[in-house]
DNA sequence: GCCAACGTTGGC
DNA sequence: GCCAACGTTGGC
């Protein structure tokens, strides 16, 4: 069975002080935990294995920096002690060569209308696939 | 069901 | 460190 379902693109927000992306390439991998908002929790259920994700960092330099995958769909988070949330795991794929800003973001037309600059609190989202692939192009110059 | 108070996120 | 945006909680 192949292509049964497209495959989609997101971007998840870390804080760098709290779980960086070198940290994630040394691990190899991580359960992503502690999502405790709705609108991003539904949004990791919607994750399927394969899909790929923009890795960015929060409020230090704040960027995208990184390209991962969803290896493991949605089940309960291990953190959580109450209510009914997910988490997933996720695997670096590559890092971006340099960083794209969140003002080089805002500073192009064409991503200006990312969630990410119109809902900054959210962190998991959808993002387009043109979106995505101008950012790692971006990224990768 | 409304809305004020409060806590958290995240940019600057 | 400040503060705007916004989600959540709780009183009424």
């Amino acid at each position: 069975m192949k292509k049964s379902t497209l495959s989609s693109c997101w971007l998840v927000k870390q804080e760098p002080t709290a779980y960086s992306w070198a940290t994630f390439i040394k691990d190899g991998k991580t359960e992503w935990t502690g999502v405790r908002n709705f609108q991003a929790r539904n949004n990791l259920r919607a994750m399927k294995k394969g899909d790929q994700v923009l890795f960015y960092h929060s409020v230090v330099n704040p960027s995208v920096v990184g390209v991962a995958e969803v290896t493991q769909t949605a089940y309960p988070d291990p953190t959580a002690t109450e209510g009914d949330w997910s988490a997933i795991i996720l695997k670096p794929c590559h890092a971006l060569k340099h960083p794209v800003t969140l003002a080089a973001i805002k500073a192009t037309p064409a991503l200006a209308e990312m969630a990410l600059i119109k809902q900054s609190r959210l962190s998991v989202m959808p993002v387009t696939e043109k979106e995505f692939e101008m950012i790692v192009q971006q990224g990768n110059h």
